[in-house]
DNA sequence: AATTTATAGTTGACTAGTCAACTATAAGTG
DNA sequence: CACTTATAGTTGACTAGTCAACTATAAATT
């Protein structure tokens, strides 16, 4: 088989098995897996952050994040806090409720994290990252160009 | 930002980049990525896999193949041929109209791989899809473990 | 041979995400 | 200041994919 066509299916694997490992684990707390992205966002350093740069930051749209907040909202996990500086933004905030259990949520990546680079020594995940990240950019170009 | 969420955001975006490139270029002939992905792997000389062979080579559930080829045989890309030697399978094979369009269809691909990896050299390539592959591992044993 | 277990494919219900159209507010320009 | 353009968020329609239940056939076990 061609190397880059495993190449592909290795990414698409990583991803949705990531996702599995994720969701099974955050399926206690009642939270899908966008949610618990949403406030690993909030809790690891970066409270009160717009519904935008939230998008932005987890690189889906804004969109899902909208509903998102919704039903983190709903399930008494966020507040959304009109801005006074710009009336149309919300701030995104966390409840007691989230704070309370952000040791657990931040665990779940974390050890996502770790079983992913598991027998992966640091030069050679930061190469890793620098090459996907050149891929990312060629591919991102030519859609820019023919946009 | 911690690299390892970088490296997530990067192999997101590559695929849903691609994605959208090959959906671009795929339009013209009616078909959508599922499907071209599909024709692609037949075209690429392995025509007459059965539904289970081409869920597993294109790593997507049976269900999505079964859908696919459904659409493929109404648009008259494929047909379903029922195996003698084993009646619960079909045979996917290649109509003439595919066929015509099979040096299309490779070329929209090719050129997306060649995009992928502008820049990269072949030793790179190699050591990048290797450490792909490892992370997968990684994560794919957890999962056999905890199911 | 009869019974159980496994496999190929189909279908329906569901999840995550995209895109485009819309509302409301903000910012830039004549 | 009035007008245009841009931005934050929402909503509805759509796509790609998963999962589990089902049918039909095959293979293994008794």
């Amino acid at each position: 088989m061609l190397l880059i066509r495993k190449m592909w299916l290795d990414m698409k694997s990583v991803i949705r098995t990531a996702r599995k490992i994720i969701n099974a684990q955050l399926e206690p707390l009642g939270l899908t897996g966008t949610e618990g992205d949403l406030l690993f966002l909030l809790v690891t350093g970066s409270d009160n952050l717009q519904q935008e740069q939230l998008a932005e930051q987890l690189d889906i749209g804004k969109a899902v994040v909208s509903r998102a907040v919704d039903s983190l909202e709903a399930k008494g996990f966020v507040n959304r806090i009109r801005q006074v500086s710009d009336r149309r933004a919300y701030a995104i905030s966390l409840t007691s409720k989230a704070l309370s259990n952000s040791q657990n949520i931040k665990d779940i990546y974390d050890n996502l994290y770790n079983l992913a680079r598991t027998g992966i020594d640091d030069d050679n995940f930061i190469f890793i990252e620098s090459l996907l990240s050149h891929i990312s950019k060629n591919l991102q170009h030519s859609e820019d160009v023919n946009a």
